[in-house]
DNA sequence: CAGCATAGGCTTACACTGTAATCTCGTCAA
DNA sequence: TTGACGAGATTACAGTGTAAGCCTATGCTG
């Protein structure tokens, strides 16, 4: 029985750094990161805004400490596994998160230092291609390549504000509003879209394969400047 | 002579939607997105903040403005050329107009409806893969992919603060702050590029050229679901 | 030419942001 | 019991976007 038990008084939780962190990632969740404010932060866990800063150095600290935990979620590569499969997995996995957390995906990329979740998925990513047999200049570009189509796609799906199951309305809606004349190629596409029942079209696998399939290839031909001809046009 | 000039009352220039769309790109270059401000852009064009809004309705139209004005300064894919080269050209380039306005590619990446130039391009480059021969569903899938690459891996070197130049010695300092036993990986690849005297190991191109051959692979080898085997592991 | 509507600038004001400085008070060690 | 400390509250300030209204030189109309 420690001593808090002994006073009748109801005493809230005390505040902790992490305690801030989760409250921050639910408001960036419900109400997107611009509801992400210290003093309805404050108001989220019944503390004056003033108090947050009693356990967080200021608002970057929150940021980063979110961004951290979202990193902290993604699965790393499998170990043991082929190469290919296990970066093939934790990229999906580590795009359905960013989906989950669409507020996440800047804040990860253009963190100048990594917390220590991001860290680790960093190396545990770079450790599956330097076994796979990369040199290491590869290694930095395909790494380079492949987190950029990770950060890239996502951001692109999570600027449509539109659930994913509309999206051949959206489509429609899309193709009605371009001028024919003046862009034909994207009314074409739009309305392509539009009429087929393929489901979404933003398939996150296929630039992730076309990228694996490029890096296999080199790593089975070494000794290649670079994938088979055509580097320069 | 019109009447103006025969006032001798120094009359500045008068404001326009361009001016203050030119004047926050101005800014934005200099001192970064985050000093686009109301009152700065005010002030930066010799006119109080309010002033602005007789030419603009809001703080958002002055960012949509300026991001398609740097969307403007993309080159469109060359037409009679193969769909290869004139992609890689365009993209290319774009990339280089997004390193010379490093605040532009969150903003051109999100924007929910594009302005006039960002969507010549996205028309032109779609236009290309249509006439390449790719599928309808492939050009949707082929342009996201190149897309993603194009914004990811700009995002990615723009939150490089340093200068290009710099990178082995950032590089040096990297690998000097990385724990070896916790992050071998990482550490490991840093003391690489540090030791490396090949420059700057961040090459849009790689990324670029492995989709490329996918997507070349892919024109040739028509009825196949995706590339060569191993789609699904 | 007289008069007036209007466009294009200015002033003020408000709600909201991050955070520095200070104050209060309950808890615990000596 | 005392005294220090630490967690929360209060107040205050500079800066943000922008709504509402004012002021005046311009240019059109009679």
């Amino acid at each position: 029985m420690s001593s808090r038990s002994r006073h009748p008084r109801v005493r809230r939780e005390p505040l902790t750094r992490e305690r801030v962190i989760d409250a921050a990632i639910e408001l960036a969740d419900r109400d997107g990161l611009g509801a992400v404010t210290m003093r309805r932060l404050g108001q989220h866990l019944g503390v004056e805004a003033m108090s947050l800063y009693k356990h967080v150095p200021d608002k970057d600290a929150v940021l980063a400490g979110i961004a951290d935990k979202v990193a902290a979620e993604f699965t790393l590569p499998a170990p043991g596994v082929h190469w290919r499969t296990a970066i093939r997995d934790s990229s999906i996995a580590a795009h359905a998160v960013l989906l989950r957390h669409p507020w996440a995906g800047p804040l990860l990329e253009s963190s100048l230092d990594p917390g220590p979740a991001r860290l680790a998925y960093l190396d545990a990513v770079v450790g599956v291609l330097r076994d796979a047999g990369f040199p290491m200049i590869d290694v930095a570009h395909a790494f380079a390549a492949l987190d950029s189509h990770l950060y890239g796609f996502t951001m692109q799906v999570v600027s449509w504000p539109f659930d994913v199951d509309d999206y051949v309305e959206v489509a429609a809606a899309m193709a009605a509003g371009l001028d024919p004349d003046r862009h034909p190629n994207l009314a074409a596409i739009a309305s392509a879209v539009a009429a087929s029942e393929h489901g979404v079209p933003l398939d996150f696998t296929f630039g992730l394969d076309l990228l694996l399939d490029g890096l296999e290839r080199r790593l089975d031909a070494p000794g290649r400047p670079s994938p088979p001809g055509l580097h320069r046009h």
